[in-house]
DNA sequence: CTAAAATATAGTACACTATAACACTATACT
DNA sequence: AGTATAGTGTTATAGTGTACTATATTTTAG
């Protein structure tokens, strides 16, 4: 377990938009508004963000959204690769590293709720023989150096 | 990535069972009916097993038990490290490993949801620096040698 | 042995998370 | 314009998990 000094720059979330778009363009698929605003709550959040807070959050300018509006803005989203999905929070995060897929790999204060993006190097020992890995979900909860005190 | 060709056992629900009872012991807890029982059907599933299933299968012996009563009985058994929790499919499976805890790392085939466990190592190359990990979530999904053809 | 403390069970009610199914609208393409 | 496809809106419901209260059962200490 090595620890990591070295930068880990943070996207903003202009960039972070900007990529989606550029991302979703090159796809062919259409960043329509709905679509914008669910990525930029998702990016401008602090942390991870729960899809029933996006729903709230996405009134009363979208009208009154129901589940699967926003569900469908985040499996779009989430197919595209631009947000992951944080199963043991049952929260949604945009990534860090749009460019190019990668296998994500989280940091979660337990205390201040950060999150901390990482590309996992896949470095597993001991796949089972002729297992073909297809999705990898990878998550370390904690406490952060600020909570530590 | 490296393939893993060495054997690793799978102990029987025979086995689990006394290594359950034995942990509880030691740790001066209660193993009681319904706690067994719950792990029984857990270590006796051919995959991980769902929190409702379970609730199912305690009827009618159990009488008719409430959701309170099995994610009792889960958190119990998952405290003393006797069970683990899937997060990407809200399910349980018995820990193969049971002298001692240890990171849980999950290879879970997506066509005959077969699950193989390990025990990960820990090389995490990129930790942020001072974060203190005290629970990992690792679970590969994909399809195992057998589904292949 | 008995009372107090700790542990375990039961149950109600509700909160949170997610999807199926169907109708409708907007866009892209010849 | 007409058709195919992609995207959205809505209703209803399925699936997952917990807060809270009450009761019963050990275990421990006096």
């Amino acid at each position: 377990m090595t620890a990591c000094k070295h930068e880990h720059e943070h996207k903003t979330p202009e960039q972070l938009l900007a990529t989606a778009r550029q991302v979703c363009d090159e796809q062919g698929r259409r960043f329509t508004k709905l679509r914008e605003h669910v990525f930029n709550l998702i990016a401008r959040s602090t942390g991870p963000v729960k899809a029933y807070d996006l729903l709230d959050q996405l009134r009363p300018e979208f009208g009154s959204p129901k589940p699967p509006t926003v569900y469908r803005a985040l499996d779009f989203l989430s197919g595209l690769g631009l947000i992951h999905r944080v199963e043991a929070l049952n929260a949604y995060i945009a990534c860090d590293h749009s460019q190019g897929r990668h296998i994500a790999e989280f940091f979660i204060c337990e205390t201040c709720e950060n999150l901390e993006e990482r590309s996992a190097n896949d470095h597993i020992d001991c796949v089972p023989d002729g297992f073909d890995i297809r999705r990898s979900v990878i998550e370390h909860y904690g406490i952060c150096k600020n909570c530590a005190a």
